[in-house]
DNA sequence: CTCGATCCCTGGACGC
DNA sequence: TGCGTCCAGGGATCGA
């Protein structure tokens, strides 16, 4: 499941690999995770992929300016004129392919490039989303987000996070406080700063709040060193896959002892995800059990038309 | 403001 | 072998 290092992974990866290329045409197949998909079939081709970037969990593609007869410019530097947004979602993949290699399953979209390869966006589950976006819309897109987590300084960090009574599981996993981080780095993060996943984060202390933010921050960038977690399908642009998840002390290892003390992980869920921690080395807020479920969530009953 | 529930979707695990 | 069921989860949305 891409969250930000395995989003920076992807997104360094195609940096290395098609940033320059023109795109000359585009093949769309399932269009129901495209905003809009006439868009981008009008929008896209004939246009220069300047570079990519990551954003939160998002890929983003800078592309040169629509129009310009001639020669073609670099945008304005720093400023964002157009982008392709992709998110892969729990299973999307975005990665350059020869034009010959056949068609793997689930792939949605083509960019044939003019160096005769094809990005391609494949995504069983199609839980990702793209969209063309430019100007001001981007711009409005953007700042949805919040904080990224690998740049927030200590107030930054300590303001988002201290002013919500939202369990810390919730607010680390609301991509409008904190940009690119989902359950395993959440659940790892928490682990290491010894924090219980139900905690109101109004009620860390400051000591804690920074423990938690270093903690984070460690955490994600040891995971982009290792290109990633591949816990079923995650592979980078070269079809490989990251190797953070031999690291993890908490996601995943329900049942299993404790790195520190030995205990055994315990899973709950929390703000609807399982949450994986140690119940010895993480102990439950005092106050009662909010929030404490079992990890049974309900069945759906029959469900209903819409 | 914060919460849980529901929905989107498919592959994989598991029981029979 | 095959079928049914459950589960995973990011995000939007809605009602409590």
């Amino acid at each position: 499941m891409p969250e930000l290092p395995e989003v920076e992974t992807v997104a360094r990866g195609l940096q290395a690999s098609v940033a320059g290329r023109r795109i000359l045409s585009v093949i769309l197949r399932k269009t129901d995770f495209i905003d809009d998909p006439a868009l981008i079939e009008r929008e896209l081709p004939g246009r220069r992929i300047e570079r990519i970037e990551r954003y939160g969990k998002f890929v983003l593609l800078l592309l040169d300016e629509a129009d310009a007869g001639g020669t073609r410019n670099s945008p304005a530097t720093g400023l964002l004129g157009q982008a392709l947004l992709v998110h892969l979602g729990m299973t999307g993949n975005l990665a350059p392919n020869f034009a010959e290699q056949p068609l793997e399953k689930h792939t949605h979209v083509s960019f044939l490039l003019d160096d005769g390869r094809e990005l391609r966006y494949t995504d069983a589950r199609r839980f990702g989303r793209m969209a063309y976006l430019s100007g001001e819309t981007l711009l409005a897109e953007l700042r949805r987000f919040g904080a990224d987590p690998l740049e927030a300084s200590r107030e930054e960090f300590a303001v988002r996070i201290r002013s919500s009574r939202a369990r810390i599981k919730a607010l680390l996993l609301d991509q409008s406080v904190l940009r690119g981080v989902g359950n395993i780095y959440a659940d790892e993060s928490l682990w290491r700063s010894k924090i219980h996943p139900a905690t109101p984060g109004s009620r860390l202390s400051p000591q804690q709040t920074e423990t938690l933010r270093k903690a984070l921050k460690a955490v994600l960038l040891r995971a982009i060193e290792m290109r990633g977690s591949t816990i079923s399908d995650f592979v980078d642009t070269d079809g490989e896959p990251g190797e953070y998840q031999q690291h993890h002390r908490a996601y995943g290892r329900e049942g299993r002892k404790c790195y520190r003390c030995g205990a055994r992980i315990e899973r709950v869920i929390v703000a609807g995800r399982s949450s994986h921690f140690c119940p010895s080395c993480q102990p439950a807020p005092r106050g009662g059990r909010r929030g404490m479920k079992t990890k049974k969530r309900n069945r759906p009953g029959k469900p209903s038309k819409r």
